[in-house]
DNA sequence: AAACCGGGGGC
DNA sequence: GCCCCAGGTTT
Protein backbone atom coordinates (compact mmCIF):
# COMPACT_ATOMS: atom_id res chain seq x y z
CA UNK A 1 0.00 0.00 0.00
CA UNK A 2 1.42 3.32 -0.93
CA UNK A 3 0.70 6.38 1.17
CA UNK A 4 -0.94 8.88 -1.70
CA UNK A 5 0.97 11.99 -2.62
CA UNK A 6 -0.98 14.79 -0.79
CA UNK A 7 -0.47 13.01 2.31
CA UNK A 8 3.25 12.76 2.02
CA UNK A 9 3.37 16.16 0.99
CA UNK A 10 1.70 17.14 3.69
CA UNK A 11 3.62 15.09 6.58
CA UNK A 12 6.86 16.44 4.24
CA UNK A 13 5.65 19.77 4.86
CA UNK A 14 4.83 19.16 8.76
CA UNK A 15 7.63 18.32 9.73
CA UNK A 16 10.22 20.98 7.76
CA UNK A 17 8.45 23.60 8.79
CA UNK A 18 8.70 22.76 12.39
CA UNK A 19 11.84 21.80 11.97
CA UNK A 20 12.94 25.02 10.25
CA UNK A 21 10.72 27.34 12.77
CA UNK A 22 12.66 26.22 15.60
CA UNK A 23 15.89 26.47 14.12
CA UNK A 24 14.99 30.06 12.66
CA UNK A 25 13.17 31.96 14.52
CA UNK A 26 13.00 35.50 15.23
CA UNK A 27 13.52 36.35 18.96
CA UNK A 28 10.48 38.91 19.51
CA UNK A 29 9.42 40.32 22.70
CA UNK A 30 5.72 38.33 22.92
CA UNK A 31 8.11 35.12 22.66
CA UNK A 32 9.70 35.25 25.46
CA UNK A 33 7.20 33.43 27.25
CA UNK A 34 4.08 31.76 27.43
CA UNK A 35 1.93 34.52 29.34
CA UNK A 36 -1.46 34.93 27.52
CA UNK A 37 -2.10 38.45 28.62
CA UNK A 38 0.98 39.13 26.04
CA UNK A 39 0.01 36.92 23.25
CA UNK A 40 -3.34 38.34 23.31
CA UNK A 41 -2.24 41.94 23.36
CA UNK A 42 0.45 41.39 20.84
CA UNK A 43 -1.77 39.35 18.16
CA UNK A 44 -4.37 42.55 18.53
CA UNK A 45 -1.59 44.77 17.74
CA UNK A 46 -0.24 42.50 14.99
CA UNK A 47 -4.11 42.67 13.06
CA UNK A 48 -2.88 44.30 9.77
CA UNK A 49 0.32 45.89 11.16
CA UNK A 50 4.05 44.77 10.36
CA UNK A 51 5.92 43.31 13.22
CA UNK A 52 8.47 46.18 13.22
CA UNK A 53 5.95 48.64 13.82
CA UNK A 54 4.16 46.86 16.94
CA UNK A 55 7.85 46.12 18.98
CA UNK A 56 7.95 49.49 20.05
CA UNK A 57 4.21 50.10 21.13
CA UNK A 58 4.19 46.36 22.79
CA UNK A 59 6.93 47.27 24.82
CA UNK A 60 5.32 50.42 26.29
CA UNK A 61 2.21 48.95 26.10
CA UNK A 62 3.18 46.11 28.84
CA UNK A 63 5.24 48.89 30.80
CA UNK A 64 2.16 50.90 31.13
CA UNK A 65 -0.81 47.95 31.52
CA UNK A 66 1.85 44.56 32.79
CA UNK A 67 -1.31 42.81 33.42
CA UNK A 68 -4.87 42.38 32.41
CA UNK A 69 -5.83 44.60 35.44
CA UNK A 70 -3.87 47.10 34.98
CA UNK A 71 -5.69 47.23 31.33
CA UNK A 72 -9.13 47.14 32.85
CA UNK A 73 -8.65 49.72 35.40
CA UNK A 74 -7.46 52.16 33.44
CA UNK A 75 -8.74 55.05 31.82
CA UNK A 76 -9.45 54.29 28.24
CA UNK A 77 -8.11 58.18 27.15
CA UNK A 78 -4.53 56.05 28.26
CA UNK A 79 -5.09 53.16 26.73
CA UNK A 80 -6.07 55.16 23.39
CA UNK A 81 -3.10 57.29 24.16
CA UNK A 82 -0.73 53.95 24.13
CA UNK A 83 -2.35 53.04 20.73
CA UNK A 84 -1.48 56.50 18.72
CA UNK A 85 -0.54 56.09 15.51
CA UNK A 86 -1.32 52.19 15.51
CA UNK A 87 -4.37 52.92 13.72
CA UNK A 88 -7.93 50.94 13.82
CA UNK A 89 -8.27 51.85 17.15
CA UNK A 90 -11.27 50.17 17.53
CA UNK A 91 -8.62 47.27 18.52
CA UNK A 92 -7.59 49.14 21.72
CA UNK A 93 -11.26 49.90 22.78
CA UNK A 94 -12.57 46.53 21.76
CA UNK A 95 -8.98 44.83 23.86
CA UNK A 96 -10.07 46.74 27.02
CA UNK A 97 -13.64 46.11 26.97
CA UNK A 98 -13.01 42.16 26.34
CA UNK A 99 -10.06 41.98 29.25
CA UNK A 100 -12.26 43.87 31.56
CA UNK A 101 -14.82 40.56 30.74
CA UNK A 102 -12.27 38.23 31.39
CA UNK A 103 -11.66 40.05 35.02
CA UNK A 104 -15.93 39.80 35.39
CA UNK A 105 -16.14 36.18 34.03
CA UNK A 106 -12.96 34.44 34.26
CA UNK A 107 -11.49 35.42 37.33
CA UNK A 108 -9.06 37.35 35.78
CA UNK A 109 -7.50 34.24 33.52
CA UNK A 110 -7.59 34.06 30.24
CA UNK A 111 -10.28 31.43 29.25
CA UNK A 112 -8.57 28.59 27.08
CA UNK A 113 -12.00 27.83 25.40
CA UNK A 114 -12.30 27.81 21.62
CA UNK A 115 -16.02 28.99 22.22
CA UNK A 116 -14.69 31.17 25.20
CA UNK A 117 -11.98 32.88 23.58
CA UNK A 118 -13.97 33.09 20.53
CA UNK A 119 -16.14 35.18 22.41
CA UNK A 120 -14.11 37.58 23.71
CA UNK A 121 -14.61 41.36 21.85
CA UNK A 122 -12.32 41.76 18.89
CA UNK A 123 -11.09 37.94 18.80
CA UNK A 124 -12.12 36.61 15.51
CA UNK A 125 -11.36 33.02 14.18
CA UNK A 126 -7.67 33.65 13.57
CA UNK A 127 -6.70 35.81 16.88
CA UNK A 128 -8.69 33.08 18.72
CA UNK A 129 -6.76 30.40 17.18
CA UNK A 130 -3.60 32.49 17.90
CA UNK A 131 -4.31 32.79 21.81
CA UNK A 132 -5.46 28.86 21.53
CA UNK A 133 -2.44 27.32 20.04
CA UNK A 134 0.43 30.05 21.24
CA UNK A 135 -0.55 30.57 24.34
CA UNK A 136 -1.91 26.77 25.49
CA UNK A 137 -0.43 25.05 22.69
CA UNK A 138 -4.38 23.87 21.44
CA UNK A 139 -4.32 22.24 18.26
CA UNK A 140 -6.02 24.85 16.42
CA UNK A 141 -5.52 26.83 13.07
CA UNK A 142 -4.52 31.02 12.94
CA UNK A 143 -5.01 31.33 9.63
CA UNK A 144 -3.81 35.08 8.45
CA UNK A 145 -2.43 36.73 4.93
CA UNK A 146 0.93 35.22 5.72
CA UNK A 147 -0.99 31.33 6.40
CA UNK A 148 -3.39 31.89 3.41
CA UNK A 149 0.07 32.87 0.75
CA UNK A 150 2.08 30.36 2.17
CA UNK A 151 -1.02 27.40 1.48
CA UNK A 152 -1.86 28.95 -1.54
CA UNK A 153 1.47 28.60 -2.95
CA UNK A 154 2.77 25.30 -1.53
CA UNK A 155 -0.59 23.35 -2.43
CA UNK A 156 -1.75 25.51 -5.83
CA UNK A 157 -5.12 26.61 -4.54
CA UNK A 158 -6.12 29.31 -6.74
CA UNK A 159 -9.30 30.10 -5.18
CA UNK A 160 -9.56 34.19 -4.33
CA UNK A 161 -8.38 34.55 -0.85
CA UNK A 162 -10.74 37.27 -0.21
CA UNK A 163 -13.85 34.64 -0.24
CA UNK A 164 -14.89 33.80 3.53
CA UNK A 165 -15.13 30.11 2.26
CA UNK A 166 -11.69 29.99 0.70
CA UNK A 167 -10.39 30.89 4.37
CA UNK A 168 -12.70 28.15 5.96
CA UNK A 169 -10.65 26.09 3.26
CA UNK A 170 -7.55 27.05 4.57
CA UNK A 171 -8.39 26.77 8.01
CA UNK A 172 -9.50 23.20 7.61
CA UNK A 173 -6.29 22.35 5.81
CA UNK A 174 -4.08 24.71 8.30
CA UNK A 175 -5.50 22.23 10.89
CA UNK A 176 -4.35 18.79 9.37
CA UNK A 177 -1.04 19.97 8.92
CA UNK A 178 -0.48 20.64 12.72
CA UNK A 179 2.08 18.39 13.99
CA UNK A 180 1.49 16.41 17.40
CA UNK A 181 2.20 18.32 20.15
CA UNK A 182 3.72 21.35 18.79
CA UNK A 183 0.42 24.03 17.74
CA UNK A 184 2.54 26.82 18.60
CA UNK A 185 5.42 26.48 17.14
CA UNK A 186 4.41 25.21 13.81
CA UNK A 187 1.64 28.13 13.65
CA UNK A 188 4.45 30.42 14.34
CA UNK A 189 6.69 28.80 11.80
CA UNK A 190 3.69 29.20 8.57
CA UNK A 191 3.52 32.97 9.56
CA UNK A 192 7.42 33.33 9.85
CA UNK A 193 7.77 31.45 6.81
CA UNK A 194 5.30 33.75 5.17
CA UNK A 195 6.72 36.79 6.79
CA UNK A 196 10.71 35.91 6.22
CA UNK A 197 10.59 33.96 3.02
CA UNK A 198 7.13 33.18 1.38
CA UNK A 199 7.19 37.36 0.58
CA UNK A 200 4.39 38.88 -1.23
CA UNK A 201 6.54 39.56 -4.39
CA UNK A 202 9.97 37.89 -5.00
CA UNK A 203 9.66 34.95 -2.52
CA UNK A 204 13.09 33.31 -1.60
CA UNK A 205 12.18 29.76 -2.47
CA UNK A 206 16.20 28.97 -2.91
CA UNK A 207 16.05 29.26 1.24
CA UNK A 208 12.67 27.73 1.24
CA UNK A 209 12.37 25.16 3.92
CA UNK A 210 9.63 23.19 1.28
CA UNK A 211 10.30 24.30 -1.77
CA UNK A 212 10.95 20.74 -2.53
CA UNK A 213 7.34 20.29 -2.55
CA UNK A 214 5.97 23.03 -3.43
CA UNK A 215 3.27 23.05 -5.98
CA UNK A 216 3.18 26.42 -6.63
CA UNK A 217 7.29 26.75 -7.16
CA UNK A 218 6.89 23.84 -9.46
CA UNK A 219 4.12 25.43 -11.53
CA UNK A 220 6.03 28.65 -11.83
CA UNK A 221 2.93 29.85 -10.38
CA UNK A 222 4.73 31.05 -6.79
CA UNK A 223 4.40 35.28 -7.89
CA UNK A 224 1.16 34.79 -9.05
CA UNK A 225 -0.56 33.03 -5.96
CA UNK A 226 -2.23 33.86 -3.92
CA UNK A 227 -5.24 35.02 -6.06
CA UNK A 228 -6.98 38.36 -4.90
CA UNK A 229 -9.14 40.57 -6.11
CA UNK A 230 -8.17 43.54 -6.35
CA UNK A 231 -9.46 46.14 -3.45
CA UNK A 232 -12.27 49.29 -4.08
CA UNK A 233 -9.93 52.43 -4.45
CA UNK A 234 -10.33 54.64 -1.51
CA UNK A 235 -13.55 57.59 -2.21
CA UNK A 236 -11.64 61.22 -2.40
CA UNK A 237 -13.22 63.70 0.49
CA UNK A 238 -12.25 67.61 0.13
CA UNK A 239 -11.26 68.60 3.77
CA UNK A 240 -10.51 72.48 5.30
CA UNK A 241 -8.88 72.41 8.26
CA UNK A 242 -8.83 74.98 11.19
CA UNK A 243 -5.92 75.50 13.54
CA UNK A 244 -6.94 78.20 15.80
CA UNK A 245 -4.82 80.30 17.90
CA UNK A 246 -6.54 81.35 21.15
CA UNK A 247 -6.23 85.01 22.27
CA UNK A 248 -6.94 87.07 25.56
CA UNK A 249 -6.86 83.70 28.64
CA UNK A 250 -6.43 81.42 25.54
CA UNK A 251 -3.09 82.67 24.74
CA UNK A 252 -0.80 80.17 23.49
CA UNK A 253 -3.39 77.82 23.24
CA UNK A 254 -4.85 75.77 20.13
CA UNK A 255 -8.13 74.64 19.61
CA UNK A 256 -8.93 70.79 19.01
CA UNK A 257 -11.60 68.51 19.66
CA UNK A 258 -12.90 65.31 20.32
CA UNK A 259 -15.00 63.00 17.61
CA UNK A 260 -17.51 61.37 18.59
CA UNK A 261 -17.41 57.42 20.24
CA UNK A 262 -18.45 55.60 16.83
CA UNK A 263 -17.49 55.81 13.55
CA UNK A 264 -13.90 56.63 11.70
CA UNK A 265 -11.23 57.70 14.45
CA UNK A 266 -13.70 57.29 17.45
CA UNK A 267 -12.74 59.86 20.64
CA UNK A 268 -9.26 60.61 19.30
CA UNK A 269 -8.60 64.30 19.31
CA UNK A 270 -7.79 66.87 16.54
CA UNK A 271 -8.41 69.91 14.68
CA UNK A 272 -11.54 71.32 13.46
CA UNK A 273 -11.97 70.48 10.22
CA UNK A 274 -15.13 70.21 7.54
CA UNK A 275 -15.95 68.62 4.32
CA UNK A 276 -15.31 71.34 1.37
CA UNK A 277 -17.56 72.03 -0.88
CA UNK A 278 -17.45 69.08 -3.88
CA UNK A 279 -15.31 69.83 -7.09
CA UNK A 280 -17.30 70.32 -10.33
CA UNK A 281 -17.73 67.14 -11.87
CA UNK A 282 -16.21 68.97 -14.98
CA UNK A 283 -12.55 70.68 -12.82
CA UNK A 284 -12.27 67.60 -9.75
CA UNK A 285 -8.50 68.61 -9.73
CA UNK A 286 -9.09 72.24 -9.09
CA UNK A 287 -7.31 74.04 -6.07
CA UNK A 288 -10.22 74.85 -3.62
CA UNK A 289 -10.42 78.74 -3.56
CA UNK A 290 -9.12 79.93 -0.17
CA UNK A 291 -12.71 82.05 0.30
CA UNK A 292 -14.74 79.16 -0.42
CA UNK A 293 -12.42 77.36 2.23
CA UNK A 294 -12.99 79.82 4.90
CA UNK A 295 -16.57 80.26 4.20
CA UNK A 296 -17.03 75.66 4.61
CA UNK A 297 -14.98 76.39 7.89
CA UNK A 298 -16.76 79.84 9.46
CA UNK A 299 -20.09 77.85 8.56
CA UNK A 300 -19.12 74.39 10.72
CA UNK A 301 -17.98 76.20 13.86
CA UNK A 302 -20.71 78.41 13.63
CA UNK A 303 -22.66 75.53 14.04
CA UNK A 304 -20.57 74.80 17.52
CA UNK A 305 -21.55 78.72 18.36
CA UNK A 306 -17.43 79.50 17.59
CA UNK A 307 -16.80 82.38 15.28
CA UNK A 308 -13.65 82.60 12.99
CA UNK A 309 -11.95 85.41 12.45
CA UNK A 310 -9.39 86.24 9.29
CA UNK A 311 -7.47 83.31 8.20
CA UNK A 312 -3.74 82.21 6.85
CA UNK A 313 -3.20 79.05 4.55
CA UNK A 314 -0.52 77.40 6.18
CA UNK A 315 -0.28 73.79 4.22
CA UNK A 316 -1.83 71.11 2.39
CA UNK A 317 -1.82 67.60 3.78
CA UNK A 318 -3.21 64.02 2.65
CA UNK A 319 -4.24 61.18 4.39
CA UNK A 320 -5.34 57.96 3.20
CA UNK A 321 -7.56 55.19 5.12
CA UNK A 322 -8.72 52.39 3.79
CA UNK A 323 -11.71 53.60 2.00
CA UNK A 324 -11.21 57.46 2.73
CA UNK A 325 -8.67 59.56 1.24
CA UNK A 326 -8.84 62.76 2.93
CA UNK A 327 -7.67 65.86 0.69
CA UNK A 328 -6.82 68.84 3.60
CA UNK A 329 -5.96 72.58 3.05
CA UNK A 330 -4.89 73.56 6.90
CA UNK A 331 -5.74 77.67 7.48
CA UNK A 332 -4.38 79.08 10.27
CA UNK A 333 -7.21 81.44 12.20
CA UNK A 334 -7.75 83.28 14.72
CA UNK A 335 -11.42 83.36 16.37
CA UNK A 336 -14.06 86.10 15.82
CA UNK A 337 -13.21 89.10 18.43
CA UNK A 338 -15.87 88.53 21.48
CA UNK A 339 -18.56 91.31 21.67
CA UNK A 340 -18.17 91.06 25.49
CA UNK A 341 -13.68 91.41 25.33
CA UNK A 342 -11.15 89.50 24.27
CA UNK A 343 -11.18 88.42 27.79
CA UNK A 344 -14.44 86.58 27.99
CA UNK A 345 -13.99 84.32 25.12
CA UNK A 346 -17.52 82.83 24.15
CA UNK A 347 -18.65 79.56 25.65
CA UNK A 348 -17.57 75.89 24.13
CA UNK A 349 -19.46 72.78 23.49
CA UNK A 350 -17.98 70.56 25.68
CA UNK A 351 -16.13 68.11 23.19
CA UNK A 352 -13.62 71.44 22.31
CA UNK A 353 -10.81 72.47 24.57
CA UNK A 354 -7.85 75.16 24.32
CA UNK A 355 -4.55 73.04 24.61
CA UNK A 356 -1.41 73.72 24.80
CA UNK A 357 1.52 72.12 22.89
CA UNK A 358 2.05 69.80 26.13
CA UNK A 359 -1.18 69.17 26.76
CA UNK A 360 -1.03 66.82 23.62
CA UNK A 361 0.71 64.33 25.65
CA UNK A 362 -2.08 63.55 27.44
CA UNK A 363 -4.94 63.31 24.07
CA UNK A 364 -4.74 60.68 21.44
CA UNK A 365 -4.16 62.56 17.72
CA UNK A 366 -4.41 60.75 14.61
CA UNK A 367 -1.40 61.00 12.67
CA UNK A 368 -2.48 63.04 10.19
CA UNK A 369 -3.00 65.64 12.38
CA UNK A 370 0.44 65.06 14.72
CA UNK A 371 2.19 65.85 11.24
CA UNK A 372 0.31 69.26 10.83
CA UNK A 373 0.64 70.09 14.08
CA UNK A 374 4.67 69.65 14.00
CA UNK A 375 4.93 71.08 11.69
CA UNK A 376 3.85 74.12 12.88
CA UNK A 377 5.28 74.37 15.72
CA UNK A 378 8.49 73.56 13.56
CA UNK A 379 8.02 76.57 11.73
C1' DA B 1 -20.57 39.55 0.36
C1' DA B 2 -19.33 44.13 0.98
C1' DA B 3 -18.32 48.09 3.66
C1' DC B 4 -16.12 50.06 7.45
C1' DC B 5 -12.00 50.73 10.21
C1' DG B 6 -5.48 53.42 10.16
C1' DG B 7 -1.17 53.65 9.08
C1' DG B 8 3.17 52.56 7.24
C1' DG B 9 6.84 50.06 4.71
C1' DG B 10 8.66 47.96 0.60
C1' DC B 11 9.36 48.09 -4.03
C1' DG C 1 1.76 54.67 -6.92
C1' DC C 2 0.48 50.17 -5.51
C1' DC C 3 0.35 46.32 -2.49
C1' DC C 4 -0.55 44.41 1.75
C1' DC C 5 0.36 43.60 6.23
C1' DA C 6 0.07 37.92 12.53
C1' DG C 7 -8.20 40.91 10.89
C1' DG C 8 -12.69 42.01 13.22
C1' DT C 9 -17.21 44.00 13.23
C1' DT C 10 -21.19 45.65 11.13
C1' DT C 11 -24.58 45.86 7.54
Amino acid sequence: MTIDRLTEQKSYFSAELLAWYRRHKRDLPWRRNRNPYHIWVSEIMLQQTRVDTVIPYFHRFIEKFPTTEALAEAPEEEVLKAWEGLGYYSRARNLQTAVREVHERYGGVVPSTKEEVFSLRGVGPYTAGAILSIAYNQPEPAVDGNVMRVLSRYFLIEEDIMKGSTRVTMEKLAQELIPEGAAGDFNQGLMELGALVCTPKSPNCLTCPVMAHCAGRAAGMEEALPVKKKAKPPRPERRVVSLILGDGPNAGRILVRQRPAEGLLARLWELPHTEAPKAGENAPEAPLAAAAAHEALAAALAADGLGLGPAAWLMHAEHTFSHIRWDMEVYVCRPEPSPLGADVPPLLPSHYRWIRREDMDQLAFPNVFLRILDTYFES
